[in-house]
DNA sequence: CCGTATTTGTTCGTATGTATT
DNA sequence: CAATACATACGAACAAATACG
């Protein structure tokens, strides 16, 4: 018991003991332990890293080793694993699998174990799962909101998240109410860019087809809208077709066919909420013998593989997936590291990042004659 | 995770999962060690330190370092969150999404948590996963083996599942040497049921396209080749054209390209490892200027969204995908109960459950004229 | 039981790398 | 950018406990 380092390590314990040390208050540098017990570094850290192993302090490289808070020393987190949850909508829904990657590679590369929720757009298991999520021992969660263009009756458990001091960040769409941290693209901005693309190629009747039950539909259309604006190009409400997830696979395409069949005004251009959708209106469009893109352009949204797979290569909007996936991880992580950091940043700025939309060109557009 | 004690620290925690070292058995002393990994004496006790800290050594001086007995460790199991473990080798891959949500939604309907592991078909990786699920408390496993056509290095971490009663089960193919429960297509009958399906439309020059480095791949050739004998057609070495994951981005497409120059002996039908394949192949057949199924005739396999995405809908073999994943969940659920009610079934008849192909004929074949 | 070799425990010194302020 | 603080790594020495012939 008389070992040096393990007088240090009492003389440092007392201090924390007897409040000399409070938590969070940094502790003598380890120069300076040196010359107050007139030990070399390497007992000094022996004495330091029994205490850290303990419980009792943490260090910080290049910082300083801090006094640790063990008010709520709730369980044994020194030996648990670090988990993350992902909460996602759909999980074989064609974008999604490519962001969960990205984020699933980088945190599993760092150690930290990646748990799956899908709530397939259900608010009921969006709420089982959060209740899931505060009962157990999670550092951080990302989640991809469940119907965001109507009131989440769920509220009430993203504040308790953050009651708990648990991090999380929404992705691809946000609650509003809440304003969280969030990653998500500038659906507007690509709405928008889909139309003008159109409208450049001389179109004028334009087909808008968006899913309005989350807040990327109706973004998009609203750029779509805009779109029309600028370049004073009066909009048909009969031109934009909203749908919800429940009638997406029958309502766009009825809606389509109602509308080619009409001749002598045939819409020329169509946008469309995503890629997977302009696939399925693609065969509407080839039942009517007509040609894409001579007869009609069509834009696409996502840029996912589906873009490239049919002899008609779509023009569509880049969506960062992967990217956004690792991005996602790599924010949460930083949150995580926030939150355990004493006093919380007062998150001033935007806390948000956005994502610009790109358009990329194949050959599913083409300008008019 | 590249510093010198890391390395040993995991290389030596490694040989615990795996069974190397069992508990109470001496481990190799500080000055071996050195030897062995060509460190200071310094590195090998920061390692041996953090493990013994962690609760996976213990010391002894003058006897040596010793592995610790984890069995019987504390743990407020009782109360704890039900785990299960999915392993897949690419999660953005197009079939294994549908297979993971059927497991995803069976087992959080019966609040079973699901973690999510991605090796990218690398050994690596899956190692890595292993000892981590080794490391905690999971409930069983449910694995898509990695890279399952090659002999496997982890077999020892299957090994010490079994030791620590920790149930599994393996997922469109499986390690020979393990003989573990497994839920699997008939993929030797996939594979005779597409290439049959084209010798009777009367083909006879007929190209494969398989990956070789899962049994999947292997055993849809054995297919292939029991068509051919079962219809006395004779086998040109050189209608069959294996490739590794590796390669499945370049080489299948540029031997095709080779193939369809040689005008005067053109093959008639080509068989692809999968629809993912065939929708490639399709490029560089419209490319030359040849139709499908006019021209050539190709067949898929799996069943996927991506049969009906192009003009040309594939003839493919049906995957059950998403109601695999479930009987996945249901089976892992029976095991563990099973596993927990003492005594070992002693697993008498066939350790697993065997999907039969069943052929979904479209339009990307004809008889030949 | 003794003595010696082995093995871990403690301590010092030195040097270089990396993160933070 | 420089100074500070912790992180990693090498080398050396002696102490204390244990194993074994």
């Amino acid at each position: 018991m008389q070992t040096k380092y393990n007088i240090v390590k009492q003389a440092i314990k007392s201090q924390i003991l007897d409040g000399t040390y409070q938590p969070y208050q940094k502790i003598s540098s380890e120069s300076e332990l040196m010359k107050q017990f007139g030990v070399s570094r390497h007992t000094v850290r022996l004495a330091i890293g029994d205490l850290v192993n303990q419980g009792w302090l943490y260090r910080e490289q290049g910082a300083g080793t801090f006094c640790a808070d063990r008010s709520k020393e709730d369980n044994q987190h020194s030996v648990m694993q670090k988990n993350i949850a992902i909460i996602t909508t759909y999980i074989s829904d064609y974008i999604f699998p490519s962001i969960i990657r990205g984020a699933e590679s980088y945190l599993s590369q760092r150690g930290y174990q990646v748990s799956l929720f899908s709530t397939n757009n259900d608010h009921d298991n969006e709420r089982k799962f959060l209740e899931n999520i505060l009962t157990q021992q999670f550092d951080g969660v990302i989640i991809e909101p469940t119907k965001s263009a109507v009131s989440n009756p769920n509220i009430n458990y993203y504040l308790n998240l953050e009651r708990q001091n648990i991090p999380y960040l929404m992705i691809n769409a946000f609650y509003d109410e809440l304003e969280p941290f969030h990653i998500v693209m500038d659906e507007e901005k690509g709405g928008f860019l889909q139309t003008e693309h159109l409208i450049e190629l001389g179109h004028k009747n334009i087909i808008g087809f968006f899913k309005t039950d989350d807040t990327q539909g109706t973004k998009r259309m609203k750029g779509y809208l805009k779109a029309h604006r600028k370049h004073n190009i009066e909009i048909s409400p009969n031109n934009i077709i909203p749908y919800t997830t429940e009638e997406k696979a029958e309502k766009p395409i009825e809606e389509l066919q109602k509308l080619l069949e009409n001749t002598e005004n045939r819409p020329t251009g169509i946008v469309c909420y995503n890629d997977e959708l302009a696939i399925k209106l693609l065969d509407v469009i080839r039942e009517k013998q007509l040609k894409v893109p001579d007869d009609i352009s069509m834009v696409g949204f996502d840029d996912s593989f589906m873009a490239e797979v049919t002899e008609v290569k779509l023009t569509t909007i880049k969506h960062p997936q992967s990217e956004m996936g690792e991005l996602a991880a790599k924010v949460i992580l930083d949150m995580i590291k926030q939150s355990k950091g004493s006093k919380k940043q007062p998150m001033t700025e935007n806390d948000l990042i956005r994502f610009d939309p790109e358009l990329v060109i194949r050959n599913s557009t083409k300008a008019i004659k």
